[in-house]
RNA sequence: GGUCCCGUAGCUCAGCUGGAUAGAGCAACUGCCUUCUAAGCAGUAGGUCUCUGGUUCGAAUCCAGACGGGAUCACCA
């Protein structure tokens, strides 16, 4: 509608204002509530190049569209806001329309390009944990509003699957880890542990042990005794006990130094070093401890498999580090040739972003080992050759990365790939607890699989107490209760927009009124419930014909669906789908409570009526489908 | 210290491409189930949009500065 005033105004511009304005001066608006009117036109802009009141161009251009226009049925001004009247023929055709349509809102899908998006992205030592949901629901999220835009899109992760920090799991699972009679040490099998959980046990372990023997290393030094350490560490260890001794007043400054010398004893444990030898020997492929990596590595996937099943969400495309992780260091050296790079004496290599606003960043190590950045430039090469047609990555990692990914995109420009500038990194916000910000020394962290499984728990006891079970199964009703927990779930996670920082309130979320997903599910199986009552009462759907000022609001909300999508699709924001579905729902409530609909004698405005429920519960189902929240038939 | 992000009701958040009287949810208080699902609805109360300047007919929104909070600046990932 707004299209077409545009259209109007545009064309009989010289008519209407003796020239021909400019596009942007047209600015819509919705019209607030109290006032009539369907779509409201500010005409300040207007005012000024015509040297006249607001009030009066707004009367002329008002009087000059219900003249030119059918659909508009009149108009009213208010303090320079022109408030446009259309016609109900108009709302309805626009209603028969979208019950046409099986998936409205949503565009052609592949008639836009390709686009990568990756998200998890998990470490295979630790289990997933609330920052993960945030990550992973977002990273859905936008996968399928994209799609819904018309997008072909590959989800994506990178598993980092290699590195010092499984070595340490894997070796303290060896050295620690309990033998049973039959001789076997602990198993995802033999002790019923999920195996994420089991091999983060043991990354826990490793780390104890680690601290002990730190503690005692540092214990012997201030005992005095040195030997069997390096010179340079004891001397490093003698320097730092002076400053300590120098600035034993500053509180600040002896506890970084204590710091110093934890990190120094740590590196002095036999622990670490095994650990390390144990990557060496992983890297040289050494059989024994290759076979250790990959059956642990094995257990990590079944539980992070179970985890992402718990989650409905699912992944087109997999990326190992293990595979990748050499990947971009032809590319460095290359640049190097080029002059995009440099080396230093040592024969490390760097880039100087220093004119660029940022400051130098290494990306190959004195030994010719790569760096995360490096590992990262080669991954995301490989995937643009791996697929020829992608348009873009989006990454979605936390904000603490943002230097990070403005780091990577611009060297990848510098490197000269033009797909550099369609890469994007979907920065979202912490999530912070009550009592601060998560942290595993603390075991503040939220489990991921403790966290659904409560949900769905509160769902359980929600159920029980006030839902409309009648004649459902067992199993149905355990369905429910996930739809409604793993909903719940998603919906608060996702409801805030992805670039802020957020409070997660462990009672809050479990709550089920309000602004949650159990409230528009709730609407929806109040609108199948009614849609049932018709069928059984044999009520013909067949077209909106009739329908009056409170059916014809309900369209107009919906109607608005294409555009969220466009927004959510353009921002990668699904907290643009959560907030409109949650509008859409409450507009239906307040309706639903008010007007008759089943109850309704005239026959043609219960059947329009029927309709208009139906696609309110379609759109609902569609928006929550883009948020990957199920909606249920009755609850 | 440099760079980046944030600051709106008691709490959690919308609104931010400048436009009408700044909105929700929670918490508090009042009503509404013989009537289509009360996980609901209607209402009351709650604001110096952190502060100070600037641009503008008009600023929560744009600009500058201050204050407060966070992130980041590793031969870690």
């Amino acid at each position: 509608m707004e299209e077409q005033i545009k259209k109007v105004l545009l064309e009989n511009s010289q008519e209407l204002f003796g020239e021909q304005i400019e596009e942007k001066l047209i600015q819509f608006q919705q019209t607030r509530r109290e006032f009539e009117g369907d779509v409201t036109l500010v005409t300040f802009p207007f005012s000024k190049i015509l040297k006249s009141k607001p009030e009066e161009v707004a009367g002329k251009i008002g009087a000059f569209l219900k003249e030119r226009m059918a659909s508009v049925k009149s108009y009213n001004v208010i303090q320079g806001f022109l408030n446009i009247v259309i016609e109900d023929d108009f709302w309805i055709n626009q209603l028969n329309g979208i019950a046409k349509e099986s998936q409205f809102g949503y565009s052609e899908p592949n008639s836009k390009s390709l686009k990568m998006v990756e998200y998890s992205s998990p470490n295979t030592n630790k289990p997933l944990h609330l920052g993960h949901l945030r990550n992973i629901f977002l990273g859905y999220s936008v996968s399928e509003i994209l799609k819904a835009n018309g997008h072909k899109v590959i989800k994506t992760q990178i598993i980092n699957d290699r590195g010092i920090h499984i070595c340490k799991s894997m070796l303290a699972w060896e050295r620690f880890s309990p033998v049973n009679q039959k001789g076997e040490r602990e198993t995802p099998q033999n002790t019923g542990i999920k195996g994420d959980k089991l091999v983060g046990k043991y990354y826990v372990e490793f780390d104890i042990h680690f601290n002990n023997e730190a503690k005692e290393i540092i214990a012997q030094w201030e005992a005095g005794r040195f030997d069997g350490f390096p010179k340079e560490v004891t001397a490093e260890y003698q320097k730092l006990e002076k400053a300590k001794a120098e600035k034993s007043d500053d509180e600040k400054a002896v506890k970084e130094i204590n710091a110093k010398i934890k990190d120094l004893a740590k590196n002095q444990t036999t622990i670490l070093r095994d650990a390390k030898e144990m990557l060496v020997k992983w890297e040289a492929r050494d059989p024994q401890v290759y076979l250790l990596w990959t059956t642990m590595n094995g257990w990590v996937y079944d539980g992070f498999e179970a985890t992402y099943q718990t989650m409905e969400v699912d992944f087109d495309k997999l990326y190992y580090e293990s595979d990748t992780f050499i990947l971009g260091r032809d590319v460095v050296l290359e640049g190097l040739e080029k002059g995009v790079f440099y080396r230093k004496e040592d024969g490390s290599v760097w880039i100087d972003l220093t004119a660029d606003g940022m400051d130098e960043k290494l990306l190959l190590r004195s030994d010719g080992t790569s760096v995360y950045m490096t590992q990262d430039i080669g991954t995301a090469i490989e995937r643009f050759r791996d697929y020829p047609d992608l348009d873009g990555i989006i990454y979605t990692v936390a904000n603490e990365q943002d230097y990070h990914f403005k780091v990577l995109f611009l060297i990848l420009d510098k490197l000269g790939y033009d797909w550099a500038k369609k890469c994007y990194h979907l920065s979202y916000g912490m999530v912070d607890l009550p009592t601060g910000r998560m942290k595993s020394r603390e075991g503040t962290v939220v489990d991921a699989d403790d966290l659904m499984a409560e949900m769905i728990g509160e769902a359980d006891k929600m159920t029980a107490e006030r839902g409309h079970l009648e004649g459902l199964t067992k199993e149905q009703i355990a369905e429910l209760n996930h739809t409604i927990g793993i909903g719940g779930l998603k919906y608060y996670l996702l409801k805030i927009d992805p670039k802020k920082r957020m409070m997660f309130n462990p009672l809050e979320s479990v709550e089920l009124n309000g602004h949650t997903a159990p409230f528009v599910q709730y609407g929806y199986a109040r609108i199948q419930s009614l849609l049932r009552k018709a069928k059984s009462e044999n009520i013909a759907l067949t077209a909106v014909t009739k329908l009056e000022t409170e059916d014809i609001n309900l369209i107009k909300s919906l109607s608005r669906f294409r555009n969220v999508i466009d927004e959510a699709a353009n921002s990668y924001s699904p907290s643009l789908v959560v907030n409109y579905c949650f509008e859409l729902t409450k507009e239906f409530n307040s309706y639903y409570q008010s007007i008759n609909i089943l109850k309704e004698e005239n026959e043609a405005l219960r059947a329009s009526r029927l309709i208009l429920c139906e696609n309110i519960g379609k759109v609902i189902r569609l928006g929550m489908q883009l948020l990957g929240i199920k909606v249920p038939e009755r609850m």
